[in-house]
DNA sequence: CTTTTTGTTATATCTATTATATAACAAATG
DNA sequence: CATTTGTTATATAATAGATATAACAAAAAG
């Protein structure tokens, strides 16, 4: 699985880490089990600093995506618990869209569609 | 409409105000045309700084949510465009869900639930 | 026309966040 | 034991968020 950063963007460099990792597991390509690159591995891959990527890390353990372990490096957690605070983010996320004007079934298409990409062929092991 | 600020929260003041008024507008309770309070009006009734309330009304202004005029204050647009990146923001959130277990399916049904309580009873003209 | 209100602009300060740079420590692997 | 790795600790620099004043200019109200 491959991670593109963009250093000039306005998101931190932290979190296009872990948005990435995190679609990376919707997707289907970071099964539970898999094992990440190691911190130093991942910031000299990345020519970032080695605290980058650990900040990206400690916050996918704290959400529960990930076990970081000694040695071993990061994995792939079986699951987690969905973020409290995940459905205002996505009331605020559609809420704007409406207040754009866009039809709420358009909005709901869009849903639909962003969700078949991240789901169509998940299943690797087949 | 009512504004509730805060301040302990992590997300900034700004962007508070800022979602809440972009939700308002989503309800139906802001319509085009509408005036909203001067900045100064909103940072007293808030009992925080100008300049937060300022840079609030300047990224809505940005977004194409309103028109920022002199002595009227600020005026809710009829239309905007979608910002570029919405698509990409909602499939980070929708990536996260996945991520976390959540079926597709009940995904889809908690955006519609989402959408239906942003969408009911929006027609104050009757 | 004068006064007042308002958005705008300009500094300045303070705190927190983001990112980097070193360094050292401790646990686990080979 | 030596190496790799996560972890912790400082330190520095740049940027963002918020506050505090002050002054300016446009527009409404008197």
């Amino acid at each position: 699985m491959l991670i593109f950063i963009e250093p000039e963007s306005e998101k931190p460099i932290y979190q296009q880490i872990r948005d990435q990792i995190v679609e990376g597991i919707a997707r289907g390509e970071l099964l539970p089990g898999t094992g990440l690159p190691s911190i130093r591995q991942l910031a000299a891959d990345f020519g970032i600093n080695l605290h980058t990527v650990n900040k990206a890390y400690e916050l996918l353990e704290r959400e529960g995506f990930l076990q970081v372990r000694r040695k071993t490096g990061a994995v792939v957690q079986p699951r987690g618990r969905l973020a409290e605070d995940w459905e205002a983010r996505l009331r605020t996320l559609l809420a704007e869209a409406l207040a754009q004007g866009l039809p709420a079934e358009e909005i709901l298409v869009r849903c639909q569609r962003v969700l078949a990409t991240l789901t169509e062929r998940e299943q690797p092991d087949r």
